[in-house]
DNA sequence: TTGTACGCGTTATCAT
DNA sequence: ATGATAACGCGTACAA
């Protein structure tokens, strides 16, 4: 019942253990030898052990790449980066979607057995993951942020900043009621991005009263889309000091959402209300409208934390770094105002 | 230079071999012993190795999904179903991307160094990626297909079919005038996809000589978008036997592209173009207007695939199997008419 | 608590 | 062409 072991298929062919092996990897054997070697294989249903096999042959490092769920583009555009950046002789890079924090937890601990390198882009983070991380016995990159001076290796991007960069940009174009339409606050995203909105309606000398949050069960097109349908409700019979006039949104998928809804409800897109988004995916590019979109630089960020982690494996004693890059803005049609329309208003 | 091993920290120490190992994974030591042993490792730049730990301690198997470009959404849906379906505690999976052909074939020719098991979906397949497939000392699984009888796990899917179902779909509403936008024909999917458009077009008794192919230089948004403004231009001074009045896409991407460019046309969806496209990503679900698009279900072939290696990992013998999936039409705004629509005309 | 010695499954070297 | 044997780097039973 046990996987059958070149031992085996050694002692069935009536051979020793290195005629199978050359038998069956193309050294030199003869005609019969093969013939018996193969057929012994095939009677116990042998395959060759990676694992084994890489020991011997001097495999190439492993290195595992943790998320929440690899369906979500922006992690598949870091995966792509680390896979590209490391190459194909290089390290092969394994994917594990860790769902909740206590399987990050997990996964961290165990992954030793199973990798030389992680790299891990956790959206929430407590005590216990932190724990983990510095105490990892492989290096371990992190792609986000892990509060003050841990010991690691980090890439980060100041997504408040990214924020605030959407809110001046709608500002500049004389949008007043902003709506910030975010996630749950207890996610790393979802905190950061709050700060960078609070910050922007300060320092932009937007009012307060005027712009606000509104929080949807998650970072989702269809979550976004029921919050926002809320709000866009009876928009047209409103004032216009109580209409929202700019939605921005946490995330891409988030702002579709919003978009639908706000389409559901007669809005002109940016007549009536402008949309942002944030993360600059593939998708944003082709909606219609296309979507103005913070870009957070994913499969840069992805490309550094490999470089980061080739870089400890040759270096294990530099001093952690820290790698930031900056949010761009990508401006599309979900904020311009058509020539022809701004003439004729 | 080289990596350094247990035995070098061991030595550094001045500890045995068995020590150190107690010492840095927790086992019993005196504080002294291990004291020393994290010094002597830290010192040398010590990191465990993957592969030798995997070994001895019983590693989980090792499978490589291997596609063109990860980048790709269906692929996602795939991996994201096979990393779902062999869990946390099973093999782990590691992504390659290959590009061209003979890098898939380089591939499956070293992969076995490194994985005990292949799931591969090529896009393009030739004598040599047959022959290296067939000859593969380890396990692989086909998603896609791989001509007659070749004797290996095969999960498939009758997107020939899928593209038929499409066809007779828009038929069904009155079109007449339908554009097949179609990739590179010598790519499976391209290929297999024309065979069904052809087929359906007689099948269904529509008039060949309105219904034609037409080739964009990629399975992309961008190149469909490039094809399809040709397509539109000067549509409203044409006859209305000339002008395409359903636009079957050879995926979702591209379908996005010609509705972009048909926009840009200032013609009305879908009114004046019905639009399908095929694999049902969830950009199609969310899109303005939402796009009616033939699901391959990628994620149950992908499901259905890493079982296969599962079971053929258990049972070595057994004959190869092909199970086929069936496409599935999911209908949206995009080929639509609203009852108000329908009750002017 | 510490050290010795063996084995995980494979490939490569060296005789024969 | 073939077989015995030594590694690859690590964990652990056993003995000290």
């Amino acid at each position: 019942m046990a996987r059958p072991t070149l031992h085996q298929v050694a002692a069935a062919a009536g051979v020793s253990i290195a005629s199978a092996s050359r038998a069956l990897s193309g050294g030199v054997a003869s005609p019969r030898t093969i013939a018996k070697v193969r057929a012994a294989a095939r009677e116990l249903g042998y395959f060759p052990d990676a694992t084994a096999r890489a020991l011997r042959t001097g495999a190439p490092r492993r290195i595992t790449f943790a998320v929440d769920d690899i369906g979500n583009p922006n992690y598949v555009a870091m995966l792509r980066a680390i896979e590209a950046e490391v190459g194909h002789g290089g390290p092969s890079v394994s994917v594990t979607s860790t769902g909740s924090s206590d399987q990050a937890v997990e996964l961290v601990r165990h992954a030793a057995t199973a990798a030389d390198g992680i790299i891990i882009s956790p959206i929430r983070v407590n005590d216990r993951l932190r724990r983990a991380i510095t105490n990892s016995p492989i290096p371990v990159v992190v792609i986000g942020s892990l509060g003050e001076d841990a010991p690691v290796d980090v890439v980060h991007v100041d997504s408040a900043k990214g924020i605030g960069t959407a809110v001046a940009h709608v500002a500049a174009l004389g949008r007043r009621n902003l709506v910030f339409l975010n996630g749950p606050l207890d996610t790393n995203p979802g905190s950061s991005r709050e700060r960078g909105f609070y910050r922007a309606i300060r320092t932009g000398g937007l009012d307060p009263d005027r712009c606000r949050q509104v929080l949807a069960d998650d970072f989702t097109v269809s979550a976004a889309r029921k919050t926002a349908a809320h709000l866009f409700a009876g928009w047209q019979r409103r004032r216009a000091v109580d209409r929202p006039d700019a939605v921005i949104a946490a995330n891409d998928l988030m702002a579709i959402g919003a978009m639908n809804a706000a389409t559901d409800a007669g809005l002109r897109i940016p007549d009536d209300v402008m949309f942002t988004g944030v993360d600059d995916t593939e998708i944003a590019a082709v909606y219609n409208p296309s979507l103005t979109s913070v870009s957070l630089e994913a499969a840069q960020r992805g490309r550094l934390a490999a470089q980061l982690l080739l870089e400890r494996f040759e270096e294990p004693h530099r001093a952690p770094h820290l790698v930031s890059v900056e949010p761009r803005l990508v401006v599309r049609r979900s904020t311009t105002i058509s020539t022809a329309e701004v003439l004729a208003s």
